[in-house]
RNA sequence: GGCGCGAUGGCGGAGUGGCUACGCAGCGGAUUGCAAAUCCGUGUACACGAGUUCGAUUCUCGUUCGCGCCUCCA
């Protein structure tokens, strides 16, 4: 069986991957908070993660993984969009999970074996809230459930932050219900006016910790393989799922913690006011899924990384040559060890997409298509990829007839009308090839 | 202040204690009516300073610069 290491950051090293049951491995990844478009940033550990599903299926076997992607559906932004709105958050949360699941799927991300959603599993967090009181790790207070992280022995294990660093800083938030300053929300109260739920401790909503605690609980176990997110995630949220979770269950919570490097946009911050802020929904628009999906892999995932559309531009010009040379074979039954060995090591995707050149270098088209597509690329036919749709202003048996009639002068040695032809297709974005077996089309690049 | 990451050729980006990464762009050539595509060829790269070593881009220490997190954030 193929040995998978992993950089696990609670151990701040690579591992050898071994996973609790290799009949039921596993994963789990923080997915959206849905109350807008997902960026290009939200995007990246949706497709890096999925790189790491397609290699655990391969090694492990596709019924013997699980991987589960929450939707958070309750949310202050969420709430405040609705607000805006003038609808109910669901109306919110339903229209943009809708778009993010379609957006992640252009992407090439395949579906996470289960998408719970938060809102799905108030009964779970009130009892795991029950517990944690009853055990002494939290408390209620002023309609507020709090985790008291003086409880916790250990806390702070995965970030290094201990108490003493995070109550020194100012910045912690110090309400007055708090028994210590570095206490956080498991629960809210609600206005009359906001969305909540029953419970013991009256009508409120969950933090935003709390919930993958317990959607981890219910779907995959006390115990899980791996757990991933952006670096971000690190704390709290992570550390604080931690500490819910392994305060509850007296038990091991994650085996393996991975997050993903930042990404940047020309080489800034991605924000609305630099006017370097792309949505998956727009980039979509106008590029390739496929060229994105690329771009994001070319950076090893624990790596920055700077996104820009010149990067998307590049990426879709090696898949063009990779088309290219796959036309027409049919690809390989197996999937080349040289890819697998590359991402077997801690997802080196870099070093996977070299030995996809280095085949494409050899013409082993069939080898490189089964390596393509294992990372979720080359899944199209080569005059789709480079066709696709009719540009706009002219029919595709406009071009042919105007391609048919450039043979002709071309057969006359007419070859200023021949030019004049050929200039006139470009002009429709369309670009001529005059190759051994006729004369070809394609639509030309962006810009 | 605390925790952590990084600095590789024009650009992107792996990796290694001594041996070509790879891609994109550029340049030269083949091919082509001309192009495009393709093929061949083409690069005194590893922030700086010490140290360890027969040998360091790779290990150690320091310096400089850049970045992330420290209760909104993938």
């Amino acid at each position: 069986m193929t040995e998978i290491s992993l950089y696990n950051t609670l151990a701040r090293e690579k591992q050898r991957f071994e996973p609790f049951d290799d009949k039921n491995v596993r994963m789990y990844v923080c997915g959206p908070t849905v109350y807008d478009y997902a960026h290009i940033g939200n995007a990246r550990p949706v497709v890096v993660f999925d790189v790491l599903f397609r290699l655990l299926r391969h090694v492990f076997g596709e019924e013997h993984v699980t991987y589960a992607r929450n939707i958070t559906d309750i949310d202050d932004k969420i709430m405040d969009r609705a607000h805006n709105e003038g609808v109910g958050i669901k109306t919110i949360s339903n229209r943009y999970a809708k778009v993010y699941a379609e957006d992640m799927a252009l992407m090439g991300a395949l579906s996470p074996s289960l998408t719970p959603r938060a809102t799905e599993h108030l009964p779970e967090m009130i009892r795991m809230m029950q517990k944690l009181i009853a055990q002494g790790n939290a408390y209620e207070a002023e309609g507020h459930v709090m985790f008291h992280v003086p409880s916790m022995e250990n806390y702070g294990r995965l970030s290094r932050h201990s108490r003493d660093e995070l109550v020194a800083g100012a910045r912690v938030d110090v309400a007055p219900f708090k028994r210590d300053p570095a206490d956080f929300v498991l629960w809210k109260p609600s206005s009359d006016d906001q969305p909540g739920w029953g419970s013991p401790w009256g009508r409120g909503r969950p933090g935003w910790h709390l919930e993958c605690s317990c959607m981890i609980e219910k779907h995959l176990g006390e115990t899980i393989d791996i757990h991933a997110g952006g670096q971000d995630l690190i704390f709290p949220h992570h550390e604080n799922e931690i500490a819910q979770s392994e305060c509850a269950h007296g038990s091991q919570f994650v085996r393996y913690w991975m997050h993903n490097g930042y990404l940047t946009v020309d080489g800034e911050k991605m924000s609305k006011s630099l006017g370097n802020f792309h949505t998956v929904h727009d980039l979509v628009q106008d590029h390739p899924g496929e060229a994105l999906r690329l771009s994001l892999l070319t950076a090893h995932y624990r790596q920055p990384i700077d996104f820009s559309l010149d990067s998307v531009a590049e990426q879709k010009r090696r898949l063009d040559r990779w088309y290219r040379l796959v036309d027409g074979v049919e690809v390989s039954k197996s999937v080349p060890p040289s890819v697998i060995a590359a991402l077997a090591d801690d997802l080196n995707t870099p070093k996977a997409l070299a030995a996809l050149d280095r085949l494409a270098h050899d013409k082993e088209a069939a080898e490189l298509k089964a390596g393509a597509q294992f990372l979720g690329l080359l899944l199209q036919g080569t005059s789709a990829w480079f066709q696709g749709e009719a540009p706009e202003g002219i029919t595709v048996g406009e071009i042919e007839d105007a391609i048919e009639a450039r043979l002709a002068a071309r057969d006359n040695k007419d070859f200023a009308e021949s030019d004049r032809i050929r200039d006139r297709l470009k002009s429709f974005g369309v670009i001529l090839e005059d190759g051994p077996s006729g004369t070809s089309w394609r639509k030309a690049d962006q810009e």
